[in-house]
DNA sequence: AACGCAATAATTGTATACAATATGGTTGAC
DNA sequence: GTCAACCATATTGTATACAATTATTGCGTT
């Protein structure tokens, strides 16, 4: 039972930033969060040092935390470094992945399916998520699948964007076919390539993120 | 000016952890650092925070913090994605790279030359640093390069260990060559090989590491 | 003798008090 | 009138005191 405050304002800190309730270049003031709180100061300082860590904020000596939304920039390059890790989760995938682990990938695909036949986004996009992390550990190393998961929950909420383009649930669910029929055949190339398309951003996608992302509440003035 | 107390504390925990003089398993304690350090625990714990994130030590609530070196498994886990993290970065880098970043390449692989003409164990993994990190710069792409080093530096107490295996030195001088050569002829998938044979462990490598693995105080007992 | 329970001790988590540093405004000189 | 230096204020960094939780040890029971 992990029930320090710590990680309970790190969660909720965390939440705000990437929903963009707290805006681009905003400095976390210590003693109105722990009045907002309701704590002291010492575990939203503990908090700051975990959210610095992963990015999300700066942490500047005798001057405060800042946050940190990536540019528009730093978004690309990420979705470049995902694409490349995913396509490589999919390379070792085609080697290593188990007969439990194409069960499993053939339940997600199916609600997928339905999900998409119900117009359900949230279900697609709770299914889509278990697609992508039932592959990162199928391929067989965990340190990259921890790794891969870190940055997937990062570009979570850009992802979530992108799924709302017209269409795109559909493109989606095939390229989900096609990954796990690549995966089936033990094709390590078209599976890592399937893999690099669905995740890179590239072609109209571009458009569509760069649409997404001036339109979002995280699109405030860069620092 | 980052003087803070707590940064310096997490270098040296850091230091301590990565050269093996805290073992494995080893629980940190709070008052004995605090003292040791002549400090309280305010700026330790804020340490802890940053080594957790950074996977050197686990935090387990109301228990304290352990030391986790990395078991042989996850070592060559974290190779394995180094490996394909840089041949990444050699592939865009085939792309971005620039005359600059070519002149200050071939300067590292002269340095290099130097010191394995003079068996200078030292001065060739400064330089080859120094040229890995040049070369995740040249990718053009700062956020894979910052991952790039974060691994890099995760890895460094194995690297060097590496490089004492009898004969390592010329050889990954020529690797370098190798992929110095395929970067100025602008083919990506030239470079991307080389750098993934360069860094990857495998054939005799896998066995030298084990070796130096076994050898290295970084072997007690995992948890 | 072995197991379980309870009380105690030790350690972590949090709050508060104090010290150090940066920021902003004011005053003075040029 | 502008710039620079200095002081006041606010905020971060650290120390210490207190609360909450866990580990340990001893005792009693089976």
């Amino acid at each position: 039972m992990t029930l320090r405050r710590a990680d309970f304002i790190r969660e909720s800190l965390e939440q705000m930033i990437v929903t963009g309730a707290l805006a681009n270049g905003e400095r976390l003031d210590e003693t109105a969060l722990s009045e907002r709180f309701g704590c002291s100061r010492t575990p939203l300082r503990e908090a700051f040092q975990a959210l610095a860590a992963s990015g999300l904020i700066e942490l500047l000596p005798h001057r405060g935390a800042f946050v940190r939304h990536p540019s528009l920039t730093q978004m690309v390059e990420m979705f470049e470094v995902m694409a490349e890790l995913e396509a490589f989760c999919g390379r070792l995938a085609a080697r290593r992945v188990t007969s439990e682990d194409l069960v499993r990938l053939h339940e997600t695909v199916l609600a997928c399916e339905e999900a998409v036949r119900a117009n359900d986004h949230d279900c697609y996009y709770h299914e889509n998520e278990r697609f992508h992390h039932l592959l990162y550990r199928a391929s067989g190393n965990s340190f990259l699948a921890d790794q891969a998961s870190r940055l997937h929950a990062r570009l979570k909420p850009f992802r979530r964007l992108q799924l709302r383009v017209r269409g795109r649930l559909e493109q989606s669910l095939a390229e989900h076919r096609v990954i796990l029929e690549a995966l089936e055949n033990g094709s390590a190339d078209e599976t890592a390539a399937a893999l690099r398309d669905h995740v890179a951003v590239q072609g109209g996608k571009f458009n569509d993120l760069m649409a997404s992302y001036n339109a979002s509440p995280l699109s405030a003035q860069q620092a």
